[in-house]
DNA sequence: TGTTTTTCTTGCCCTTTGTCAAGGTACCGG
DNA sequence: CCGGTACCTTGACAAAGGGCAAGAAAAACA
């Protein structure tokens, strides 16, 4: 997979690898804010991912299944939920360029999952399964560090998303997240953005009603 | 420090030697629980901890300093917590034996926190400082597999509470609790389990009522 | 471009939770 | 053992948010 650089390459070849190049820019640029790598190690990495491509509304993982890919958005969005008995979704998690996106303990422990993964978006993943994420760490010791420091700051974004749940009422929960998301509120349906910050749709069209009239 | 097993130990330096194994007791207990460590990595892991006692009620971090310690509780129960400009206190998060305590913002960056951290029994801690962090994760690599993991189960639980909050009415947010940490009920002040879920101490009290007259 | 589907808004009413205040209970420290 | 502080409970009322239904607006699709 991906031997780059052979001297007998014909002009679609050319094409083919200029997109396969395309097609890690954002994860090798994300690594790199992160850690340092040398070309070995990122010809390593790259065989350990699979590329897959989505259409809105496809789902990557169903309730009742395991999650078997630990998925980086190349390009796109992803939506994590669960439903309730009653058929209410719950937004757990969003993700777009630059994310990752995964039920983490099905991924690790083998466990069904009790979320569901679908695309807001028409989307483009760079997958891992359990085997090579485990493998890939002792293989290239420094992606150790990169997942430590990954999940360090998924730990500092939870903790805030949490504070803000417990300590606010509806409109400063979203007032919240457009300062820390600016992006999310163009690209996300309004009631999906209602249930990340649990609330109603109903209440939060009430609250963009003040707000707007407020100023 | 801790140059156990030499010949010449007095009684004295015997119940020190004692008192000091006892000191890191719950702590290697926990790293061995996820990684594998021989002796001599266990001896410069102790040479990166500062063992520290608080009393109850004694701050560990207060709101406006930097948080300069990433903190084991070896025995005890801490909480971290934010005030309101309205006087309010959101519980963060609660620490008991086993579980690390910090602002791990505010830790890793040097910025000033917006917590505060006080020990709600008397407590022994182990802690480490943010440079020592990094360098044994340099000196000993195993613990960089440490502390992903541990991270990794904490986006678990953060998570799992983060669906708990947007999802459920005060009622199941408290059963969801009890569920988890069984243990907490017992220890921790109903005002400030309230805190935790998201509630007022009022209508936790309320909650408790109506389940008790359920059954 | 027209049609269908999805998303958003609004009004009305009801439930849940918060607020304030008072009184009781348990626990801690001298 | 006693007094004070912290914690818990209860009631009455207020406010915030949810549920339902209908219609408007926007987006997707063919």
């Amino acid at each position: 997979m991906l031997e780059c650089g052979r001297s007998n390459f014909n002009e679609s070849s050319k094409l083919i690898s200029l997109f396969l190049a395309g097609m890690f820019e954002v994860f090798f640029a994300h690594i790199r804010e992160r850690i340092s790598l040398n070309e070995e190690e990122e010809a390593t990495i790259k065989t350990y991912l699979t590329p897959k491509k989505l259409r809105r509304k496809q789902y990557l993982l169903q309730e009742g299944d395991v999650c078997k890919y630990f998925s980086f958005v190349e390009k796109g969005l992803l939506r994590s939920y669960n439903v309730e008995d009653k058929g209410a979704e719950h937004m757990i998690q969003f993700a777009w360029e630059g994310w990752w996106m995964v039920d983490i303990f099905s991924f690790l422990t083998g466990e069904q999952s009790t979320y569901n993964i679908d695309a807001i978006e028409d989307t483009e993943l760079l997958m891992i399964q359990p085997h090579s994420y485990e493998e890939l760490m002792l293989k290239v010791p420094c992606m150790e560090r990169y997942f430590r420091i990954l999940f360090q700051n998924n730990i500092i974004a939870k903790e805030r998303r949490l504070i803000s749940s417990i300590s606010h009422a509806a409109e400063e929960k979203y007032l919240n997240l457009v300062q820390t998301h600016p992006g999310i509120i163009k690209r996300i349906p309004q009631n999906l953005i209602a249930s990340y910050i649990g609330i109603t749709p109903e209440t939060l069209s009430r609250v963009r009603r003040n707000l707007a009239s407020k100023k």
